[in-house]
DNA sequence: ATATGTGCAAATAATTTGCACATTA
DNA sequence: TAATGTGCAAATTATTTGCACATAT
């Protein structure tokens, strides 16, 4: 929360531009493994000590769903989640305009920084199995 | 996710009850708190299961948000939740029609059964702390 | 009687933290 | 060289689970 001086880390850095290149929204162990093949001895404490970070300082996001694992996302324009009970999967979706329209229809008593909405159901590829 | 057999027990109603009784989304800690005062020695593992069977029943709603422990919401008809950042409080958040036109304009490549839509920000009464 | 529910305590899973050392500005 | 970052391991927090006993049908 205090405004404190940053300086760079090539974990930091290795930890975000990996989640740059991903989109399905890996969560921390995640990342530490693959992080890892480039940084053998990075400690998953890094890990989440900088993804705690770059959310604070509003360069990724983070996800909290439904018992799991938290999910980090480098995508931080406004978009929604689709989340599939069966396999867990968290996809990206699209619902241009419609935030807007929610966060002006909305009566909030304050002030809003950010909206999250996330659908759940189940994939296509789930319900093909059944 | 199985058809089992339901049979009725004491601790499930008192938790039930005490739920419907609360606006604030308690914690199952809370909850457990509060029921002990009618059944001392009712434990927290019951108390979590009962949890989780209600929500898989569709009686009660679980809520995750960032971080902190689940919630849960006795108020199953749609509607969403604004979260205090600096004081956690969470509080409902009446959007009628809203919901509907989100539902109508998300492309998602599956089957929704549920949306959840949480405004994150700060409360009028952090406001006029600061 | 038999399936389901409970209490208790131990186990798990995710995340955080203290501390001595490393790195950056 | 002073502040910030890291690795490691231990601690914390939330939640789940195994098991022997209790209760509901």
């Amino acid at each position: 929360m205090e405004a404190t001086k940053l300086k760079k880390s090539k974990q930091r850095d290795a930890i975000l531009s990996f989640l740059k290149t991903r989109k399905d929204h890996p969560t921390a162990d995640t990342i530490y493994e693959n992080v890892r093949k480039d940084i053998p001895n990075i400690s998953l404490g890094t890990v989440y000590r900088n993804l705690a970070l770059l959310t604070d300082i509003g360069e990724i996001k983070k996800l909290s769903f439904d018992g799991t694992s938290d999910r980090y996302d480098a995508e931080t324009s406004p978009h929604c989640h689709f989340r599939c009970r069966n396999c867990g999967k968290v996809i990206d979706v699209e619902v241009d305009g419609v935030l807007e329209d929610i966060l002006s229809h909305a009566k909030v008593p304050g002030q809003i920084d950010e909206q999250i909405t996330v659908f759940i159901g189940t994939c296509e590829q789930c319900m093909d199995k059944y």
